[in-house]
DNA sequence: AGGACCCTTCCACTCAGTGGAAAATTCATG
DNA sequence: CATGAATTTTCCACTGAGTGGAAGGGTCCT
Protein backbone atom coordinates (compact mmCIF):
# COMPACT_ATOMS: atom_id res chain seq x y z
CA UNK A 1 0.00 0.00 0.00
CA UNK A 2 0.59 3.73 0.68
CA UNK A 3 2.30 5.02 -2.01
CA UNK A 4 3.40 8.30 -0.77
CA UNK A 5 2.58 7.07 3.30
CA UNK A 6 3.94 9.31 5.28
CA UNK A 7 2.84 8.58 8.40
CA UNK A 8 2.74 4.71 7.76
CA UNK A 9 1.30 1.54 9.88
CA UNK A 10 -2.22 3.11 10.14
CA UNK A 11 -4.50 0.51 9.57
CA UNK A 12 -7.64 1.35 7.54
CA UNK A 13 -10.04 0.74 10.15
CA UNK A 14 -8.39 3.36 12.79
CA UNK A 15 -8.96 5.74 10.12
CA UNK A 16 -12.56 5.35 9.45
CA UNK A 17 -13.32 5.36 13.42
CA UNK A 18 -11.29 8.48 13.26
CA UNK A 19 -13.10 9.90 11.05
CA UNK A 20 -16.50 9.11 12.74
CA UNK A 21 -14.76 10.62 15.92
CA UNK A 22 -13.96 13.74 14.33
CA UNK A 23 -17.89 14.75 15.00
CA UNK A 24 -18.66 15.82 18.45
CA UNK A 25 -21.89 17.93 19.67
CA UNK A 26 -20.38 21.17 18.90
CA UNK A 27 -19.21 20.10 15.61
CA UNK A 28 -21.85 17.99 14.16
CA UNK A 29 -21.91 18.94 10.52
CA UNK A 30 -18.13 18.96 8.91
CA UNK A 31 -17.24 19.68 5.10
CA UNK A 32 -15.11 17.47 3.81
CA UNK A 33 -12.06 19.41 4.24
CA UNK A 34 -12.64 19.99 7.78
CA UNK A 35 -13.41 16.45 8.80
CA UNK A 36 -10.07 15.38 6.71
CA UNK A 37 -7.97 18.02 9.07
CA UNK A 38 -10.11 16.95 12.15
CA UNK A 39 -8.91 13.18 11.75
CA UNK A 40 -5.84 13.71 10.30
CA UNK A 41 -6.48 11.55 7.59
CA UNK A 42 -5.01 12.59 4.41
CA UNK A 43 -7.75 14.14 2.03
CA UNK A 44 -8.34 11.94 -1.05
CA UNK A 45 -8.21 9.25 1.56
CA UNK A 46 -11.23 10.64 3.10
CA UNK A 47 -13.20 11.38 0.29
CA UNK A 48 -13.10 7.79 -0.69
CA UNK A 49 -13.36 6.34 2.77
CA UNK A 50 -16.51 8.73 3.55
CA UNK A 51 -17.71 8.06 0.50
CA UNK A 52 -17.93 4.44 1.44
CA UNK A 53 -19.52 5.31 4.81
CA UNK A 54 -22.21 7.39 2.93
CA UNK A 55 -23.21 5.17 0.75
CA UNK A 56 -24.17 2.61 3.96
CA UNK A 57 -25.84 5.70 5.61
CA UNK A 58 -23.15 5.45 8.52
CA UNK A 59 -22.63 9.09 7.41
CA UNK A 60 -25.33 11.87 5.48
CA UNK A 61 -25.53 15.01 3.87
CA UNK A 62 -27.05 18.19 5.36
CA UNK A 63 -29.34 20.00 2.86
CA UNK A 64 -26.17 22.60 2.70
CA UNK A 65 -23.87 19.37 1.56
CA UNK A 66 -21.87 19.01 4.59
CA UNK A 67 -21.23 15.68 6.07
CA UNK A 68 -22.98 14.45 9.36
CA UNK A 69 -23.65 11.45 11.23
CA UNK A 70 -26.17 9.28 9.23
CA UNK A 71 -29.22 7.25 10.38
CA UNK A 72 -27.68 4.24 10.32
CA UNK A 73 -25.88 5.15 13.17
CA UNK A 74 -28.11 6.00 15.04
CA UNK A 75 -30.64 2.79 14.54
CA UNK A 76 -27.24 1.15 15.45
CA UNK A 77 -26.75 3.16 18.75
CA UNK A 78 -29.63 2.20 19.75
CA UNK A 79 -28.71 -1.08 20.30
CA UNK A 80 -26.30 -0.40 22.80
CA UNK A 81 -27.57 -1.98 25.91
CA UNK A 82 -28.10 0.77 28.65
CA UNK A 83 -29.32 -1.10 31.88
CA UNK A 84 -29.34 2.06 33.80
CA UNK A 85 -31.27 4.34 31.39
CA UNK A 86 -33.80 1.19 31.49
CA UNK A 87 -34.62 0.76 34.64
CA UNK A 88 -34.36 4.66 35.72
CA UNK A 89 -36.27 5.74 32.78
CA UNK A 90 -39.75 5.20 34.60
CA UNK A 91 -38.50 7.43 37.56
CA UNK A 92 -37.27 10.27 35.15
CA UNK A 93 -40.70 10.30 33.85
CA UNK A 94 -42.39 10.04 37.04
CA UNK A 95 -40.36 12.49 38.35
CA UNK A 96 -41.43 14.72 35.37
CA UNK A 97 -45.03 14.41 35.82
CA UNK A 98 -45.16 15.53 39.50
CA UNK A 99 -43.15 18.31 38.79
CA UNK A 100 -43.43 19.68 35.35
CA UNK A 101 -39.86 20.52 34.88
CA UNK A 102 -36.62 18.87 32.95
CA UNK A 103 -35.41 16.22 34.64
CA UNK A 104 -31.74 14.00 33.12
CA UNK A 105 -29.96 11.41 34.36
CA UNK A 106 -25.86 11.71 33.54
CA UNK A 107 -23.34 8.95 34.59
CA UNK A 108 -19.58 9.81 34.99
CA UNK A 109 -17.00 9.54 32.32
CA UNK A 110 -13.10 10.77 32.91
CA UNK A 111 -13.86 13.96 33.90
CA UNK A 112 -17.11 14.96 32.46
CA UNK A 113 -20.55 14.21 32.64
CA UNK A 114 -22.07 11.71 30.45
CA UNK A 115 -25.68 12.53 29.71
CA UNK A 116 -27.78 9.49 30.03
CA UNK A 117 -31.25 9.74 29.55
CA UNK A 118 -33.54 13.38 29.83
CA UNK A 119 -37.28 14.01 29.79
CA UNK A 120 -38.89 17.25 29.15
CA UNK A 121 -41.84 18.75 28.27
CA UNK A 122 -42.92 22.10 25.85
CA UNK A 123 -42.97 24.36 28.66
CA UNK A 124 -39.53 23.29 30.46
CA UNK A 125 -36.85 25.85 29.97
CA UNK A 126 -34.36 25.24 26.79
CA UNK A 127 -31.33 23.28 28.70
CA UNK A 128 -27.77 22.51 27.52
CA UNK A 129 -27.61 19.08 28.31
CA UNK A 130 -28.58 17.08 25.58
CA UNK A 131 -28.44 13.18 25.25
CA UNK A 132 -25.52 11.66 24.56
CA UNK A 133 -23.85 14.69 25.22
CA UNK A 134 -21.02 15.81 27.94
CA UNK A 135 -20.74 18.55 30.25
CA UNK A 136 -18.26 19.40 33.13
CA UNK A 137 -18.21 18.42 36.45
CA UNK A 138 -17.95 21.17 38.73
CA UNK A 139 -20.41 23.41 37.05
CA UNK A 140 -23.78 21.36 36.76
CA UNK A 141 -25.95 19.99 39.40
CA UNK A 142 -24.95 16.44 38.62
CA UNK A 143 -21.56 16.85 38.63
CA UNK A 144 -21.59 18.02 41.99
CA UNK A 145 -23.14 15.59 43.28
CA UNK A 146 -21.61 12.97 41.44
CA UNK A 147 -18.23 14.15 42.43
CA UNK A 148 -18.91 15.02 46.33
CA UNK A 149 -19.19 10.87 46.42
CA UNK A 150 -15.86 10.18 44.52
CA UNK A 151 -13.03 9.59 46.31
CA UNK A 152 -10.83 12.01 47.52
CA UNK A 153 -7.89 11.50 45.05
CA UNK A 154 -10.32 11.49 42.12
CA UNK A 155 -11.63 14.83 43.77
CA UNK A 156 -7.87 16.37 44.14
CA UNK A 157 -6.94 15.69 40.99
CA UNK A 158 -10.11 17.11 39.71
CA UNK A 159 -9.54 20.21 41.48
CA UNK A 160 -6.43 20.34 40.09
CA UNK A 161 -6.47 21.54 36.72
CA UNK A 162 -7.43 24.85 35.19
CA UNK A 163 -11.46 24.85 35.71
CA UNK A 164 -13.66 26.09 32.73
CA UNK A 165 -15.91 28.85 33.41
CA UNK A 166 -18.60 28.66 31.58
CA UNK A 167 -20.86 32.12 33.60
CA UNK A 168 -19.72 34.67 36.17
CA UNK A 169 -21.44 31.94 39.14
CA UNK A 170 -19.43 29.42 37.89
CA UNK A 171 -17.17 28.37 41.00
CA UNK A 172 -13.73 27.36 40.08
CA UNK A 173 -11.95 27.98 43.29
CA UNK A 174 -10.67 24.70 44.60
CA UNK A 175 -10.95 25.26 48.04
CA UNK A 176 -14.41 26.68 47.79
CA UNK A 177 -15.30 24.09 45.28
CA UNK A 178 -14.20 21.39 48.36
CA UNK A 179 -16.34 22.66 50.88
CA UNK A 180 -18.78 23.03 48.75
CA UNK A 181 -18.85 19.11 48.08
CA UNK A 182 -18.73 18.49 52.06
CA UNK A 183 -21.51 20.37 52.19
CA UNK A 184 -23.27 17.83 49.50
CA UNK A 185 -22.30 15.20 50.92
CA UNK A 186 -23.58 16.07 54.36
CA UNK A 187 -26.96 17.06 53.19
CA UNK A 188 -27.19 14.47 50.14
CA UNK A 189 -27.51 16.56 47.61
CA UNK A 190 -26.35 19.70 45.73
CA UNK A 191 -27.61 23.09 43.80
CA UNK A 192 -26.51 25.18 41.43
CA UNK A 193 -27.70 28.52 40.46
CA UNK A 194 -26.66 30.10 37.11
CA UNK A 195 -23.58 28.02 37.23
CA UNK A 196 -23.66 26.52 33.70
CA UNK A 197 -26.42 28.55 31.97
CA UNK A 198 -27.40 32.07 32.94
CA UNK A 199 -30.72 31.79 33.73
CA UNK A 200 -31.31 28.22 35.28
CA UNK A 201 -30.54 26.82 38.42
CA UNK A 202 -30.29 22.94 39.40
CA UNK A 203 -30.58 20.48 41.91
CA UNK A 204 -29.43 16.97 41.70
CA UNK A 205 -28.70 13.94 43.85
CA UNK A 206 -26.73 10.89 43.47
CA UNK A 207 -27.76 7.45 42.33
CA UNK A 208 -25.82 5.41 45.44
CA UNK A 209 -24.87 1.72 45.12
CA UNK A 210 -23.30 0.53 47.92
CA UNK A 211 -21.83 3.78 48.87
CA UNK A 212 -20.75 4.49 45.29
CA UNK A 213 -21.85 7.23 42.72
CA UNK A 214 -23.11 5.31 39.84
CA UNK A 215 -25.06 8.41 38.65
CA UNK A 216 -26.86 11.44 39.54
CA UNK A 217 -30.31 13.11 38.61
CA UNK A 218 -31.00 16.34 38.37
CA UNK A 219 -33.26 18.85 37.52
CA UNK A 220 -33.28 22.25 36.20
CA UNK A 221 -35.85 25.33 36.30
CA UNK A 222 -35.44 28.70 35.20
CA UNK A 223 -33.41 30.53 37.65
CA UNK A 224 -36.56 32.78 38.09
CA UNK A 225 -38.13 29.91 39.93
CA UNK A 226 -34.91 29.04 42.37
CA UNK A 227 -37.50 29.64 45.44
CA UNK A 228 -39.22 26.34 44.26
CA UNK A 229 -36.08 24.27 44.47
CA UNK A 230 -36.06 23.06 47.90
CA UNK A 231 -39.38 21.59 47.47
CA UNK A 232 -38.06 19.39 44.78
CA UNK A 233 -35.48 18.16 46.76
CA UNK A 234 -37.48 15.71 48.11
CA UNK A 235 -38.65 13.94 45.62
CA UNK A 236 -35.59 14.04 43.62
CA UNK A 237 -33.82 11.95 46.57
CA UNK A 238 -36.52 9.66 46.46
CA UNK A 239 -36.26 8.95 42.80
CA UNK A 240 -32.32 8.94 42.80
CA UNK A 241 -32.77 6.25 46.02
CA UNK A 242 -35.18 4.18 43.71
CA UNK A 243 -33.13 3.46 40.88
CA UNK A 244 -30.38 2.98 43.75
CA UNK A 245 -32.51 -0.16 44.97
CA UNK A 246 -33.59 -1.10 41.38
CA UNK A 247 -29.68 -1.35 39.62
CA UNK A 248 -28.45 -2.52 42.70
CA UNK A 249 -30.75 -5.16 43.51
CA UNK B 1 -3.20 -7.99 -0.05
CA UNK B 2 -5.25 -10.98 0.40
CA UNK B 3 -3.28 -14.18 1.39
CA UNK B 4 -5.77 -16.66 0.45
CA UNK B 5 -8.28 -13.83 -0.51
CA UNK B 6 -11.18 -16.17 -2.01
CA UNK B 7 -13.77 -13.20 -2.54
CA UNK B 8 -11.00 -10.73 -3.29
CA UNK B 9 -12.26 -7.10 -4.18
CA UNK B 10 -14.20 -6.57 -0.96
CA UNK B 11 -12.85 -3.02 1.18
CA UNK B 12 -11.84 -3.15 4.81
CA UNK B 13 -14.35 -0.62 5.11
CA UNK B 14 -17.41 -2.74 3.59
CA UNK B 15 -16.10 -5.56 6.33
CA UNK B 16 -16.10 -3.36 9.10
CA UNK B 17 -19.39 -1.70 8.32
CA UNK B 18 -20.96 -5.55 7.65
CA UNK B 19 -19.67 -6.65 11.24
CA UNK B 20 -21.42 -3.31 11.75
CA UNK B 21 -24.63 -4.41 10.53
CA UNK B 22 -24.67 -7.86 11.93
CA UNK B 23 -26.15 -6.68 14.84
CA UNK B 24 -30.33 -5.83 15.03
CA UNK B 25 -33.20 -5.70 17.13
CA UNK B 26 -33.37 -9.06 17.06
CA UNK B 27 -29.93 -10.48 17.81
CA UNK B 28 -28.11 -7.77 19.57
CA UNK B 29 -25.68 -9.83 21.49
CA UNK B 30 -23.05 -12.23 19.14
CA UNK B 31 -19.84 -14.44 19.40
CA UNK B 32 -17.37 -14.03 17.27
CA UNK B 33 -18.43 -16.84 15.35
CA UNK B 34 -21.80 -15.97 14.56
CA UNK B 35 -20.58 -12.15 13.98
CA UNK B 36 -18.19 -13.52 11.51
CA UNK B 37 -20.54 -15.63 9.71
CA UNK B 38 -23.16 -13.24 9.60
CA UNK B 39 -20.63 -9.96 8.13
CA UNK B 40 -19.76 -12.84 6.12
CA UNK B 41 -16.16 -11.96 7.27
CA UNK B 42 -13.72 -14.56 7.38
CA UNK B 43 -13.02 -15.37 11.14
CA UNK B 44 -9.62 -14.60 11.29
CA UNK B 45 -10.41 -11.17 9.98
CA UNK B 46 -13.20 -10.75 11.99
CA UNK B 47 -11.08 -11.79 14.63
CA UNK B 48 -8.48 -8.62 14.27
CA UNK B 49 -10.90 -5.91 12.83
CA UNK B 50 -13.64 -6.80 16.16
CA UNK B 51 -10.38 -6.09 18.28
CA UNK B 52 -9.70 -3.01 16.76
CA UNK B 53 -13.92 -1.56 17.06
CA UNK B 54 -13.82 -2.96 20.62
CA UNK B 55 -10.53 -0.58 21.67
CA UNK B 56 -12.20 2.19 20.20
CA UNK B 57 -15.52 0.89 22.08
CA UNK B 58 -17.57 0.67 19.11
CA UNK B 59 -18.50 -2.40 20.22
CA UNK B 60 -18.34 -3.73 23.70
CA UNK B 61 -18.28 -7.27 25.89
CA UNK B 62 -21.53 -8.59 27.60
CA UNK B 63 -20.44 -10.03 30.71
CA UNK B 64 -20.72 -13.57 28.95
CA UNK B 65 -17.89 -12.25 26.67
CA UNK B 66 -20.24 -12.05 23.45
CA UNK B 67 -19.98 -8.89 21.55
CA UNK B 68 -22.76 -5.79 21.22
CA UNK B 69 -22.76 -2.49 20.58
CA UNK B 70 -20.44 -0.02 22.26
CA UNK B 71 -21.28 3.10 24.12
CA UNK B 72 -19.09 5.02 21.76
CA UNK B 73 -21.85 3.60 18.99
CA UNK B 74 -24.74 5.17 21.33
CA UNK B 75 -22.76 8.55 22.11
CA UNK B 76 -22.45 9.10 18.28
CA UNK B 77 -25.71 8.35 17.04
CA UNK B 78 -26.84 10.69 19.28
CA UNK B 79 -25.61 13.36 17.31
CA UNK B 80 -27.42 12.14 14.22
CA UNK B 81 -29.40 15.02 13.62
CA UNK B 82 -33.63 14.57 13.28
CA UNK B 83 -35.60 17.33 13.26
CA UNK B 84 -39.08 15.09 12.94
CA UNK B 85 -38.49 13.75 16.99
CA UNK B 86 -36.77 17.09 18.16
CA UNK B 87 -39.80 18.79 17.60
CA UNK B 88 -42.52 16.18 17.22
CA UNK B 89 -41.27 15.13 21.11
CA UNK B 90 -43.02 17.91 23.35
CA UNK B 91 -46.26 17.01 21.65
CA UNK B 92 -45.56 13.19 22.76
CA UNK B 93 -44.64 14.13 25.97
CA UNK B 94 -47.92 16.19 26.41
CA UNK B 95 -50.13 13.46 25.20
CA UNK B 96 -48.40 11.23 27.50
CA UNK B 97 -48.78 13.44 30.31
CA UNK B 98 -52.40 14.10 29.72
CA UNK B 99 -53.43 10.13 29.20
CA UNK B 100 -50.96 8.61 31.23
CA UNK B 101 -50.01 6.28 28.09
CA UNK B 102 -47.35 4.51 25.95
CA UNK B 103 -47.02 7.18 23.27
CA UNK B 104 -44.95 6.78 19.75
CA UNK B 105 -43.65 8.20 17.11
CA UNK B 106 -42.74 6.52 13.97
CA UNK B 107 -41.31 6.55 10.43
CA UNK B 108 -41.77 5.03 7.30
CA UNK B 109 -38.86 3.10 5.95
CA UNK B 110 -38.79 0.83 3.05
CA UNK B 111 -41.55 -1.40 4.07
CA UNK B 112 -41.42 -1.00 7.58
CA UNK B 113 -42.34 1.77 10.43
CA UNK B 114 -39.05 2.81 12.27
CA UNK B 115 -39.90 3.87 15.31
CA UNK B 116 -38.36 7.13 16.33
CA UNK B 117 -39.61 8.37 19.48
CA UNK B 118 -41.51 6.82 22.49
CA UNK B 119 -42.56 8.39 25.93
CA UNK B 120 -43.65 5.89 28.27
CA UNK B 121 -43.96 5.65 32.19
CA UNK B 122 -44.00 3.22 35.00
CA UNK B 123 -47.99 1.79 34.84
CA UNK B 124 -47.79 1.75 31.01
CA UNK B 125 -48.53 -2.20 29.48
CA UNK B 126 -44.74 -3.69 28.21
CA UNK B 127 -44.84 -3.12 24.63
CA UNK B 128 -42.92 -4.33 21.38
CA UNK B 129 -41.85 -0.88 20.15
CA UNK B 130 -38.30 0.04 21.02
CA UNK B 131 -36.70 3.22 20.10
CA UNK B 132 -34.75 2.60 17.09
CA UNK B 133 -36.46 -0.65 16.47
CA UNK B 134 -38.00 -1.91 13.34
CA UNK B 135 -42.15 -3.69 13.11
CA UNK B 136 -44.03 -4.43 10.01
CA UNK B 137 -46.76 -1.91 9.19
CA UNK B 138 -49.69 -3.78 8.70
CA UNK B 139 -50.25 -5.10 12.14
CA UNK B 140 -49.49 -2.11 13.85
CA UNK B 141 -51.57 1.22 14.43
CA UNK B 142 -48.83 3.84 13.06
CA UNK B 143 -47.89 1.01 10.44
CA UNK B 144 -52.01 0.99 9.44
CA UNK B 145 -52.23 5.07 9.69
CA UNK B 146 -49.64 5.64 7.46
CA UNK B 147 -50.32 3.16 5.01
CA UNK B 148 -53.85 4.72 4.72
CA UNK B 149 -51.94 7.47 2.88
CA UNK B 150 -49.75 5.62 0.83
CA UNK B 151 -49.92 6.19 -2.67
CA UNK B 152 -51.81 3.67 -4.51
CA UNK B 153 -48.98 1.79 -5.61
CA UNK B 154 -47.31 1.30 -2.80
CA UNK B 155 -50.13 -0.24 -1.26
CA UNK B 156 -50.45 -2.80 -3.91
CA UNK B 157 -47.12 -3.52 -4.07
CA UNK B 158 -47.40 -4.33 -0.04
CA UNK B 159 -50.06 -6.09 -0.30
CA UNK B 160 -48.99 -8.65 -3.14
CA UNK B 161 -46.73 -10.32 -0.58
CA UNK B 162 -47.08 -12.50 2.30
CA UNK B 163 -47.81 -10.90 4.91
CA UNK B 164 -45.78 -11.53 8.65
CA UNK B 165 -48.71 -12.86 10.82
CA UNK B 166 -47.90 -11.96 14.64
CA UNK B 167 -51.33 -12.92 16.25
CA UNK B 168 -54.10 -14.85 15.59
CA UNK B 169 -56.10 -11.16 15.27
CA UNK B 170 -53.56 -10.06 12.30
CA UNK B 171 -55.55 -9.16 9.33
CA UNK B 172 -53.35 -10.26 6.33
CA UNK B 173 -56.06 -10.90 3.97
CA UNK B 174 -55.25 -8.29 1.11
CA UNK B 175 -58.77 -7.27 0.78
CA UNK B 176 -60.14 -7.08 4.08
CA UNK B 177 -56.85 -4.53 5.01
CA UNK B 178 -56.98 -2.63 1.96
CA UNK B 179 -61.05 -1.64 3.05
CA UNK B 180 -59.45 -1.18 6.31
CA UNK B 181 -56.88 1.19 4.80
CA UNK B 182 -60.03 2.95 3.17
CA UNK B 183 -61.79 3.00 6.30
CA UNK B 184 -58.70 4.58 8.36
CA UNK B 185 -58.59 7.10 5.36
CA UNK B 186 -62.11 8.30 5.94
CA UNK B 187 -61.69 8.63 9.31
CA UNK B 188 -58.36 10.46 9.64
CA UNK B 189 -57.10 7.49 12.53
CA UNK B 190 -56.58 3.51 12.42
CA UNK B 191 -57.58 1.03 15.51
CA UNK B 192 -55.55 -2.36 16.20
CA UNK B 193 -56.89 -4.60 18.51
CA UNK B 194 -54.24 -7.29 19.32
CA UNK B 195 -52.96 -7.78 15.98
CA UNK B 196 -49.40 -7.04 16.96
CA UNK B 197 -49.11 -8.12 20.61
CA UNK B 198 -51.61 -10.14 22.63
CA UNK B 199 -52.63 -7.79 25.15
CA UNK B 200 -52.31 -4.41 23.49
CA UNK B 201 -54.43 -2.61 21.28
CA UNK B 202 -53.74 0.45 20.28
CA UNK B 203 -55.00 4.47 18.09
CA UNK B 204 -52.94 6.18 15.64
CA UNK B 205 -52.53 9.15 13.66
CA UNK B 206 -50.75 10.24 10.70
CA UNK B 207 -48.56 13.11 10.63
CA UNK B 208 -49.81 14.52 7.16
CA UNK B 209 -47.81 17.38 5.63
CA UNK B 210 -49.00 18.83 2.31
CA UNK B 211 -51.58 15.37 2.10
CA UNK B 212 -48.56 13.11 2.43
CA UNK B 213 -47.59 10.91 5.24
CA UNK B 214 -44.44 11.71 6.92
CA UNK B 215 -44.83 10.10 10.18
CA UNK B 216 -47.67 8.55 12.36
CA UNK B 217 -48.44 9.24 15.80
CA UNK B 218 -49.54 6.13 18.12
CA UNK B 219 -51.21 5.67 21.31
CA UNK B 220 -50.73 1.87 22.78
CA UNK B 221 -53.00 0.46 26.00
CA UNK B 222 -53.67 -2.89 27.22
CA UNK B 223 -56.82 -4.43 25.70
CA UNK B 224 -58.73 -5.33 28.64
CA UNK B 225 -59.18 -1.45 28.48
CA UNK B 226 -59.63 -1.29 24.92
CA UNK B 227 -62.43 0.46 25.42
CA UNK B 228 -60.83 3.66 26.63
CA UNK B 229 -59.45 4.18 23.24
CA UNK B 230 -62.27 5.75 21.18
CA UNK B 231 -61.74 8.86 23.97
CA UNK B 232 -58.24 9.21 23.30
CA UNK B 233 -58.45 9.43 19.75
CA UNK B 234 -59.42 13.07 19.79
CA UNK B 235 -56.28 13.99 21.38
CA UNK B 236 -54.09 11.82 19.58
CA UNK B 237 -54.96 13.31 16.50
CA UNK B 238 -54.56 17.31 17.59
CA UNK B 239 -51.45 16.17 18.51
CA UNK B 240 -50.26 14.80 15.29
CA UNK B 241 -51.78 17.88 13.43
CA UNK B 242 -49.64 19.73 15.70
CA UNK B 243 -46.66 18.01 14.53
CA UNK B 244 -47.94 18.48 10.84
CA UNK B 245 -48.06 22.19 11.32
CA UNK B 246 -44.85 22.52 13.04
CA UNK B 247 -43.28 20.35 11.02
CA UNK B 248 -44.41 21.87 7.50
CA UNK B 249 -43.58 25.27 8.68
C1' DA C 1 -11.31 38.35 -13.51
C1' DG C 2 -8.99 37.16 -9.67
C1' DG C 3 -8.67 34.69 -5.47
C1' DA C 4 -9.94 31.62 -1.71
C1' DC C 5 -11.97 27.38 -0.74
C1' DC C 6 -13.59 23.00 -1.46
C1' DC C 7 -14.36 18.74 -3.95
C1' DT C 8 -13.02 15.13 -7.21
C1' DT C 9 -10.02 12.37 -9.98
C1' DC C 10 -5.75 10.13 -11.19
C1' DC C 11 -2.19 6.65 -10.81
C1' DA C 12 2.28 4.20 -9.80
C1' DC C 13 4.00 2.24 -5.74
C1' DT C 14 4.08 -0.98 -1.92
C1' DC C 15 3.20 -2.66 2.69
C1' DA C 16 -1.02 -3.30 5.42
C1' DG C 17 -4.19 -6.55 5.27
C1' DT C 18 -5.29 -11.12 4.29
C1' DG C 19 -7.37 -15.70 5.57
C1' DG C 20 -6.39 -20.77 5.78
C1' DA C 21 -4.52 -23.54 9.04
C1' DA C 22 -2.80 -24.77 13.35
C1' DA C 23 -2.55 -24.01 18.25
C1' DA C 24 -4.76 -22.74 22.50
C1' DT C 25 -8.60 -22.20 25.20
C1' DT C 26 -13.15 -22.85 26.98
C1' DC C 27 -17.09 -25.52 27.75
C1' DA C 28 -20.06 -29.57 27.93
C1' DT C 29 -20.73 -34.37 28.71
C1' DG C 30 -20.35 -39.15 30.29
C1' DC D 1 -11.17 -36.14 34.95
C1' DA D 2 -10.77 -37.71 30.44
C1' DT D 3 -12.75 -36.94 25.87
C1' DG D 4 -14.37 -34.26 22.41
C1' DA D 5 -16.71 -30.36 20.33
C1' DA D 6 -16.95 -25.47 19.79
C1' DT D 7 -14.88 -21.22 19.96
C1' DT D 8 -11.12 -18.01 20.21
C1' DT D 9 -6.45 -16.69 19.27
C1' DT D 10 -2.09 -16.78 16.89
C1' DC D 11 0.85 -17.36 12.89
C1' DC D 12 2.82 -16.01 8.51
C1' DA D 13 4.05 -15.68 3.48
C1' DC D 14 1.90 -13.49 -0.27
C1' DT D 15 0.06 -9.61 -2.98
C1' DG D 16 -3.50 -6.31 -4.86
C1' DA D 17 -6.28 -3.02 -2.22
C1' DG D 18 -5.32 1.03 -0.45
C1' DT D 19 -2.57 4.99 -0.60
C1' DG D 20 -2.01 10.19 -0.79
C1' DG D 21 0.39 14.00 -3.34
C1' DA D 22 -0.64 16.53 -7.06
C1' DA D 23 -3.37 18.30 -10.59
C1' DG D 24 -7.79 19.59 -12.37
C1' DG D 25 -12.51 21.53 -11.78
C1' DG D 26 -16.13 23.73 -9.47
C1' DT D 27 -18.33 27.30 -6.65
C1' DC D 28 -18.83 31.41 -4.35
C1' DC D 29 -17.11 35.42 -2.96
C1' DT D 30 -15.35 40.32 -3.81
Amino acid sequence: MSGGARESGRSVTSKVLAILGAFDAARPQLTLTELAARSGVPLSTAHRLVGELEEWQALSRSPDGRLRVGPRLWELGQLAPNRLQELAHPWLQDLFGSTGENVHLAVRDGLEMLYVDKVYGRRAVPIVSRIGGRLPMHPTGVGKALLAYEPDWFVRSYLARKLERPTPHTITEPGRLARELTAVRAQGYALTYEEMTPGSCSAAAPVLVDGRPVAALGIVLSSRRARELPRLVEPLRAAAAGIATAYGG
